[in-house]
DNA sequence: CTGAAAGCGCTTACAG
DNA sequence: CTGAAAGCGCTTACAG
């Protein structure tokens, strides 16, 4: 039951602890015979080393740590089959940590740390500059590499994969307004953080340009409460396009307008960002940003394969391209 | 830079590194002056004990391995946030292990044994009763503790956590059948599995109970594959009600009888499984069974962590509740 | 209640 | 090219 260990290996094939461990991790150090019969061994035994006394000698552990502020968004599930099929390319394992929504990100962080990852990587958490600032001096002062994946900040020393999220913005904006909409708002969270600030930065930026006022109108991430929300708004307003920062509160945003009896695209031009399966399956389908969240966690885990060995990269900051998704909505 | 070790705290407290240890896993075995004195000195050095070396010379590693085969699935993120939710609280780290399409399962599991993972999750992947039994064995070999969550079985031995598929199958059918369909059919995936194979063999019971002929399609579960395979569907069929095995798949059915004119739910009742965001962004909003899929993450991690510690379990395989949420498709 | 010592299963200079 | 030995940072009987 219990697998067979390097010594039962060494004995077996007649050889000392130390060249079975050559075999494994410097074959080119070992005589083409001996390696023969000592690979010969291995495969009988079925051995396998044990990677935690491995990660201690070595004080590597080939182990990447993923940092989850959300795991219910829906881009964590592709972005996670992104890191894992580099990770699993790189030979690294991954080590899933949720941030729980109320805790002190800092603690965590050391907790994480002191699992001795190789490297972690920090997925798209609804982050501003100074948590981004704070977390990086942690991960600097314990010397573990990393990098942020679909999280922007303006620190140009910070490891980052991402869109251009204000040009996203802005290009989406500008393709509306070329359509006709005028009373065009823009549907972003409650809480501000970096990604849908720079979003709504190019919106902004888009509407003067056309000398049109910008709108905003902050809400909830959570579609279920967004509704009653949207219900008023069709009463007092005159509103003839929405750029939401999500799929999900576009189409919901959609549907309310729907119900109220507004035509789509007609009287009223719907976009959102990233996408999802939302848009697609969304009667009328949904114009969207496509962001390329598989690339993103893909890029970011192979950047940080390269931090982790020292190799020498030529640019930190990686920024993805991006499209507008035209479908029924505009 | 490099945090402290035990025997910093060791010589800072002026113990033995033996006291130092006890502290942190046996505190009751330490008087309680010491304890407070080497908890200061620890607080102060901001010592965290490195989880590998404790994990080689305790053998125990509290780090679970979640198997994933199909990380794209919808269900899968809320699960792994309701495995995360457990495992902080029992304090086990979680490795994440997606096993590629095409590779030889037992080979990868061979590899995730050698992570010294304590025990192992293996979520809801499309297993029939043979790779279900081959997958135990090779646990059993290697003595380790697992569940299989939202997998099902027939085997009493397999720990399982799942609803009652079967049930659900036969009282959706039933409750559409009262509601009037007659032609109604049961859209499911084209490889065969057993989650999928309880809800048709529920859904063939309820129509033959009541006299109708059960008609099974197998289609894909890539909803962009589905939309040319549904068209033809309309043209030389009577069909007046269908359930599909997920969400996702009922969506794009009843948007291409939507756009064939067909009018839901007069004259065509559509139903689904999972009750995800899907079922409610769509318009009309899509009748759908409800799964607790975070539960069933949760009840999992935490009947795993029963079955790490030798605990005594009264049910080895949970069947969590399940009912029909009731939409405008039906 | 506390310490000295062995050991967990590996890697890695250091000799030869 | 190969082996003996030290060491990675802990835990855990065993003495006292």
């Amino acid at each position: 039951m219990s697998s067979a260990t390097i010594y039962d290996v060494a004995g077996a094939a007649g050889v000392s602890l130390a060249t079975v461990s050559r075999v494994l991790n410097n074959p080119e150090k070992v005589k083409e015979e001996t390696r023969q019969r000592v690979l010969k061994v291995i495969k009988e035994l079925g051995y396998r080393p044990n990677v935690i006394a491995r990660g201690l000698a070595s004080r590597k552990t080939t182990t990447v740590g993923v940092v989850i502020s959300d795991i219910t968004r829906a881009s964590v599930a592709q972005m996670l089959g992104g890191i894992s099929d580099i990770a699993q390319k790189y030979k690294y394992s991954i080590k899933m940590f949720a941030i729980p929504e109320d805790s002190d990100v800092l603690d965590a962080l050391q907790n994480i740390v002191a699992e001795q990852v190789d490297g972690i990587l920090y997925l798209n958490d609804e982050l501003n500059d100074k948590d981004v600032d704070l977390i990086k001096r942690m991960f600097l002062d314990n010397n573990i590499p990393f990098v942020f994946a679909n999280v922007v900040t303006n620190d140009p020393s910070v490891p980052t994969v991402s869109i251009d999220y204000y040009k996203a913005g802005y290009e989406l904006t500008k393709n509306i307004i070329e359509k006709g909409a005028k009373d065009l708002y823009f549907l972003t969270t409650a809480r501000r953080y970096s990604v849908n600030d720079k979003k709504e930065e190019g919106y902004t930026k888009a509407m003067k340009e056309s000398n049109l006022e910008p709108k905003v109108i902050r809400t909830s991430g959570d579609t279920s409460i967004n509704k009653p929300h949207f219900e008023t708004f069709f009463a007092d307003k005159n509103v003839d396009g929405a750029i939401a920062v999500r799929d999900s509160i576009a189409v919901s945003f959609m549907n309310t307008a729907l119900d109220n009896g507004k035509k789509v695209p007609s009287e009223l031009k719907v976009a959102g960002f990233q996408n999802t399966k939302y848009a697609v399956l969304a009667r009328p389908q949904l114009t969207s940003i496509d962001i390329p969240v598989y690339d993103i966690g893909a890029v970011s885990m192979r950047l940080l394969t390269k931090l982790m060995n020292n190799q020498e990269v030529e640019n930190i900051r990686v920024i993805l391209p991006h499209y507008i998704m035209e479908r029924q909505t505009t």
